[in-house]
DNA sequence: TCATTTCCTGACCGTATGGTCAAGGTGAAG
DNA sequence: CTTCACCTTGACCATACGGTCAGGAAATGA
């Protein structure tokens, strides 16, 4: 088997280009099609047309709707958990909780679709994504009751409970994703500029610091 | 047209009965399949099934999956508003947000899949209720607001945006029906006992309520 | 008993969907 | 140029879905 280290190591040429571009084009439009769809709404044919590929075409790079969806959901996982690095080297709740709203806000805004996605999977009961929630999302849960029980024991922050704290959290960031919707239309129909998004995050994170004790 | 008056007043018989009991048996199954499968991926079949009816008969009493659908969804919405008056008859914050909480809470333990449904919707688009969030919910939040900004005026509570605090009652407490999938996941795979709801209760109404400078 | 209204349901239909396939196109390597 | 691996796609298929309908059952009132 001398000669497995390359097989992927053909250099970067027009096919890999075209595999790539594809697959990019592919995921971005299932993203938004799921997200406003569901699982059960989205088609391969609505895909495809957004992507602006043959529905045949689809089934070459990804096998079946399930697969294309899998990768979808992952994609905003592994988003969410770079976010969460913001908690990790912070020497306060301030500056770990803060930075993880700060984050956390920005990818509602950036990622609307995919918290959606994620959500709708969620509440349907995980069936894709059961294993995330079991494996990494709880040892990464964990780590964090850690280092906020930490922060409790420092007297950085009141004794509140760690978990619903991390509820919080997600709730509240999340909830300008998935429900970017309602607040559009109690914006007057009109999404949040700019300055809407800074004052919402600069709420949030002083609800949620002086709501634990921090400030 | 002197009979009108009486059409609907034939004394409550068997007849009105099992019209009553089978809308009651549909509606309840709808919200679980909507709650479970969006509604692209619920089915008539599945509905019917779980309602104990053959499927013809649903639509002897809804003409359509939007009808049902839609019934569905204004459920919902109903009970969210009832629960609202909390909100009205109190004396500052501490007693009207705390009981809003309480109420919201109980509601997404009691009615996890109905807030289910309203979620999916409001993600899609809100296709169906998009007038409900342009008239009934848009009127409620402009006087919920007016109640939170007197309620600053009198120094009861600190000077928050009151629209991100109704955002934050709302994501918080519909988080726990929800995401209770994911919740659960990470309590050992088993729902929240009774002790473990009065605790989530507590934990929101307290950081809530610190967050707002109200206690 | 008879007439009338309401309720029930198996069988059926048109459509749309996920997925397949065979035939052909295309660019890089030798 | 030839070869070969990779890419593209129109046409097609089996299935499952929402919805319809005709005919019968059951309850009600006279």
């Amino acid at each position: 088997m001398t000669g497995d280290a390359q097989i992927s190591r053909l250099k970067p040429g027009r096919r890999t280009d075209i595999r790539r571009e594809n697959e990019r084009a592919i995921l971005e439009a299932a993203e938004k099609v799921f997200a406003e769809a569901g699982f059960g709404g989205a088609t391969m044919q609505l895909i495809a047309d957004m992507a602006g590929l043959p529905k045949a075409n689809l089934h070459y790079y990804f096998a079946t709707k399930e697969d294309l969806y899998r990768r979808v959901v992952s994609r905003i996982f592994e988003i969410w958990l770079d976010a969460a690095s913001s908690f990790d080297d912070a020497p306060g709740p301030v500056e770990g909780i803060g930075a993880y709203i700060d984050a956390k806000m920005d990818i509602s805004r950036t990622h609307p679709h995919g918290s959606k996605v994620w959500a709708s999977e969620v509440m349907h009961g995980a069936p894709v994504i059961q294993d995330y929630l079991e494996t990494t999302l709880r040892a990464w849960t964990e780590g964090r009751i850690t280092v906020i029980q930490r922060w409790i024991d420092e007297e950085k922050m009141q004794p509140v409970n760690p978990r619903h704290l991390l509820y919080m959290l997600w709730a509240t960031t999340q909830h300008y994703a998935d429900f970017g919707h309602q607040i559009q239309t109690l914006n007057g129909g009109k999404p949040l500029s700019d300055k809407q998004w800074r004052e919402a995050k600069a709420s949030v994170k002083e609800m949620v610091l002086r709501g634990i004790g921090a400030i």
